[in-house]
DNA sequence: CAGGATCCGGCTCGATACTG
DNA sequence: CAGTATCGAGCCGGATCCTG
């Protein structure tokens, strides 16, 4: 048993980095965020988020898809399509995405006044 | 006017990109939650954090005061100490963290069953 | 103790072009 | 449309040593 210097706080610190592992990141949530409000191709998301680059949305999809957040469908159709959408472990989210929302525009708001 | 084809969602993006730039990235919630656990101390906040080394601590916790997230206080002793401390304005983070926290657990449970 | 300075490899990311 | 390929710059971040 070792002697610790500090207050041990694994307890909160294990569980968001497990979160931020998997959702952390400049863009895995704004690009939940835009499958969720509706845009389903691949083209859509990309222009519906500033500064997202082609490469980077490929990269992105692929960890969500392997985290089960986003599925990706085949449209039988030609040329073929694909459609993203979010799957209910996504929407679990939903609260997270409110908060920093929230936190956002108050954080505003306290920057620029109201 | 230009033609939009996609939906869109500034108005949840850009609020959520905003909390982002401030507390993204791998450390600073982390720090953040160190810190309002009761360490004070740089080293006491280095050592409970796994992985976090002196550089990249020194940078997030400027960047963090720079926000007014924190707050760094001389402590004219010898050795001079500093002593960190959570702002008001960061502790109106606490419901993202819980948040983040609670979905970290749920999402553990998740993969490795209950 | 609190951090700065330096060296430096790797990987992230942007821009552009290309394929099915 | 839905991505992949490639090149190259930049910065992130680790290791180590140093100073007040």
């Amino acid at each position: 048993m070792e002697k610790k210097e500090h207050k041990d706080c694994t307890s909160v610190v294990i569980p968001v980095r497990d979160t931020l592992d998997i959702i952390g990141g400049k863009w895995k949530l704004l690009i939940l965020i835009s499958i969720a409000e509706g845009n389903k191709h691949f083209r859509e998301i990309e222009r519906s988020i500033p500064k997202l680059s082609t490469k980077v949305l490929a990269k992105e999809l692929k960890e969500l898809e392997a985290n089960k957040l986003i599925e990706r469908n085949v449209i039988d159709d030609f040329p073929v399509r694909i459609e993203y959408t979010v799957t209910q472990h996504a929407k679990s989210l939903k609260k997270v995405i409110a908060e920093l929302q929230s936190w956002g525009v108050k954080h505003r708001r306290k920057i620029f006044g109201k």
